[in-house]
DNA sequence: AATGAACTAGACAGAAATGTCTAGACAGAA
DNA sequence: TTCTGTCTAGACATTTCTGTCTAGTTCATT
């Protein structure tokens, strides 16, 4: 998937943009984005923001009030796409609590659903800002409550599906924080035996195939354009 | 336990301090160790710990040669205490793979044995650092292994060893991480219930009555002395 | 007492970061 | 063409770090 241009004018889509203008309000955004991934939100620094799109950094004031505002605006984009994502996934329609766990584990490896790197910058974030750690935890709370009422709707009764949330969601949450990079098919074999122990019931083959198809799309094809 | 002074010269044990010396090379790392778990490595600053010690900033350089090298120490203290201690838990002798379980979640409830705020923040300075993520790669696989071999004792077979110990691994970082301040009777009466989807196997009453205790001890007598 | 070792404090230099101010460049409207 | 709104660049001021250098304090030894 797209392995789109960061910036506005190295995109061949977009409008070119006229006049003396060099890069918009979203590249910096999108560049203070990529920061706050690899580096932290320490890191995010106007000078470093500049020097990537070589451009003078007294023009950020241009576009943001200060520094703060600039990570404001990074927390609120946060807040409106990662958890609403993983919500709605969660909600998706299943025949079985296998096949709809294999609808939340989308996530993990499409990261045009939810972008999970992102998911661990705001988490580190958040242990230096009571401002972050509030929206995060009210975040966590939304999405393990979505999580069990998945479980319920497969017949699971309150506790173990309070259980099987905190299971699958921490889990995921470690797994990708220890973020060992596996290969494709070994991460892929062990599947069916998560989804073992998440649930306590066996997969069907024909989910475990159509996940496997699905994350093979997103983690071989990634440099692909779609269609 | 402990709620020990952080400085040597409030710690009425220790032999007081001779000729003109505030602080001790430990008081800095200890200070710095600290401003890691609660703020990161980028707020470990020379000045920043001078204050906090009411010592003169200039005075750091006599014990460390630089900045750097203070933080080398750090890495090199988590590296031989943490690591360590989950493994020597895992391979506590146990009657039932749910008491060995137990034994290895004691790490959670008691910081003695492991610190996990450390941990995590040994985690998010590894997304920075080379060395650091090396080292800490290095680190969750020798506990995963020891996780993977703790089942096997307990007759699992390879596979389902190696996936347990994931899940039981990767959980504890995420709920760890999540760090939902819930309540400890909360907590516990959980406590049967993960165990049983870690283990597929019901856990025995006494061994639930066990862990209790050693938590509520660690949870509840925090600030107490031991014995 | 005098000397020296162990440590501390304050002044200084320099790098890196934020934020301000002003002049200028560019396109479109008047 | 000139004017105006939008954006950029460079100079400047300030703050916040790191690291160095030197003088001073305190105890132990001689």
């Amino acid at each position: 998937m797209s392995s789109k241009p960061i910036l506005h004018r190295d995109d061949p889509e977009a409008e070119p943009l006229v006049g003396n203008i060099k890069v918009t309000r979203d590249d910096w955004l999108n560049v203070a984005m990529d920061v706050l991934i690899s580096d932290g939100v320490d890191q995010i620094k106007v000078l470093n923001l500049a020097e990537r799109m070589a451009v003078s950094r007294s023009s950020f004031y241009w576009y943001f009030k200060s520094r703060q505002e600039l990570l404001d605006a990074l927390i609120t984009r946060w807040q409106a796409t990662n958890t609403a994502a993983l919500i709605a996934q969660s909600e998706l329609p299943a025949d079985t609590i296998t096949a709809a766990v294999c609808n939340v584990q989308r996530c993990v490896v499409n990261s045009d659903l939810f972008d999970t790197a992102l998911d661990f910058a705001v988490r580190d974030w958040a242990r230096r800002s009571g401002k972050v750690r509030r929206m995060l935890d009210q975040s966590d709370a939304r999405r393990l409550t979505a999580l069990r009422d998945m479980f319920i709707r497969f017949a699971y009764d309150e506790t173990e599906a309070e259980t099987r949330a905190r299971v699958l969601y921490y889990m995921q949450i470690g797994y990708d924080l220890a973020q060992l990079g596996e290969p494709i098919e070994a991460r892929l074999s062990m599947v069916p035996h998560y989804l073992y122990v998440f649930t306590g019931i066996e997969p069907l083959p024909a989910e475990i195939e159509e996940f496997s198809a699905y994350a093979k799309r997103f983690w071989l094809g990634a440099d692909q354009e779609p269609s």
